[in-house]
DNA sequence: TTAACGAATTGATCTTGGTCACCGAATGGG
DNA sequence: CCCATTCGGTGACCAAGATCAATTCGTTAA
């Protein structure tokens, strides 16, 4: 993470275009809007960055006024559980918005934490409101994202919890897959891990030692290869298909 | 439930009225909304009912085209995992609106099944979604509705996975008399299930042996009693408070 | 009323993943 | 460069909840 040459390095210039030469626009709220469109939406956000690992982009209680679009990097959101251990409520990558759960609250409900070097979009979101009054494309776009979330979620988390360890793995490992294809158009069947082992068993609901024996077994099925920060996906079809073990 | 002196024998008349004059109101979408915007919602609104315990409101794969409110009544959701059993993703009183997981996709994710006697509002979406670019406070009322969904979302089931099953009973347990007191002012102490404890079960991510186990655990302790479709709550303080056990 | 079915409960046993203890490797700060 | 700290992995053991099998209870149907 610290070689110089890593394309994790984002040029400087690309960061400070806003919406309309954005590089990310296709994955983001701003795709199928036309030119005036994108510069209203370009009008009120605030590009920020940018973060280092470990920082956070805001915290919980922090009064809640945007949503943030990711342009480059990782994020990770995560909150405290009753029994005060840390607990990782998602990982988010270019394109992706974060924040949603805290609209209807004062407060954000997680801290934001930057995964790698991150820059972000911020999306005021009173205005953000303002904005999709007068661009009907846009309200249907959010509302769209929300859907989508409450499907993902559903379907990870809801599903997840009859699953076998090794499947919820496989579930995870096809999500970074694809999010992964999306930043870096080669090698789609190794994965560089830009989180912690730790912080992925406390997404997928797991003690780190459970994941480690997760991961062997895997390896020991031939489905992956388990290099610490590197993961190499050996046999695509089984973590594509929806359904195994 | 065969009972006619029941209160869920729901008034014809209090079904038939429009949202001007909506008993359900102070819960629904129109809350806040002036006469007039609440006789835009009410033109778009269709009032579906009654719908007999066990009947769907739709079906799994079935084109989206509406949200629904309940009037009158319980609903639950449910799809099926992986391995084909029956999955219960969500239960729904009075007021809520179910559906929402559906916006973004061609077609329904559940099936939404009637618990007992119910009425719903049937909200086109497309419909809907033009009225909120006339009425602003109705389009922030939907983004309220979706943050609040994803609240509830990550605190009942991401954070049920870090508690015993029963916390997560006793935090069912509170959700239903919060909800029922909504229905039903009196006896807040005491909830008559609707849903079944098979579905309660699947609900919690459990098995209907272990949530058995449960509840005559929580029964043992003082906290509850379990009368078959009765469950009294004893210790009230104790199933409030967010932190037990 | 009785028969029949599904829901709820209970006990015995097994499996999965959690807990605890430890070690080695990688990382970051002085 | 070294040391401290965090991260990742392994083994032994334990406990919560799943599974299987049997019984009781309640509701509906005949």
């Amino acid at each position: 993470m610290r070689d110089p040459a890593s394309k994790k390095d984002v040029a400087l210039e690309d960061m400070a275009s806003g919406c309309v030469g954005c590089v990310t626009r296709s994955l983001c709220l701003g795709e199928g809007l036309n030119q005036q469109q994108l510069k209203g939406l370009e009008r009120i956000i605030t590009i920020r960055g940018p973060y280092r690992t470990g920082q956070a982009i805001y915290r919980l209680e922090e009064r809640f006024n945007s949503l943030f679009i990711i342009r480059a990097g990782t994020v990770k959101t995560e909150s405290v559980s009753q029994e005060g251990n840390n607990l990782v409520d998602g990982f988010f990558f270019q394109g992706d918005v974060f924040g949603m759960e805290a609209i209807g609250s004062a407060t954000y409900e997680h801290d934001a934490v930057a995964l790698e070097e991150t820059w972000v979009c911020e999306l005021p979101f009173e205005q953000f409101e303002s904005l999709c009054q007068f661009v009907p494309r846009l309200q249907h776009k959010i509302m769209l994202l929300f859907g989508q979330k409450m499907r993902h979620t559903n379907q990870s988390i809801v599903h997840g919890r009859c699953q076998s360890v090794e499947q919820r793995l496989m579930g995870f490992l096809r999500m970074l897959c694809q999010k992964s294809v999306l930043q870096d158009e080669k090698c789609r069947s190794s994965v560089q891990l830009v989180m912690t082992k730790g912080d992925i068993a406390s997404y997928l609901g797991l003690r780190p030692e459970s994941l480690s024996r997760a991961l062997r077994k895997l390896q020991s099925r031939g489905i992956i290869r388990n290099h610490g920060k590197r993961v190499e996906v050996l046999n695509v079809s089984a973590v594509s298909s929806e359904v195994c073990k």
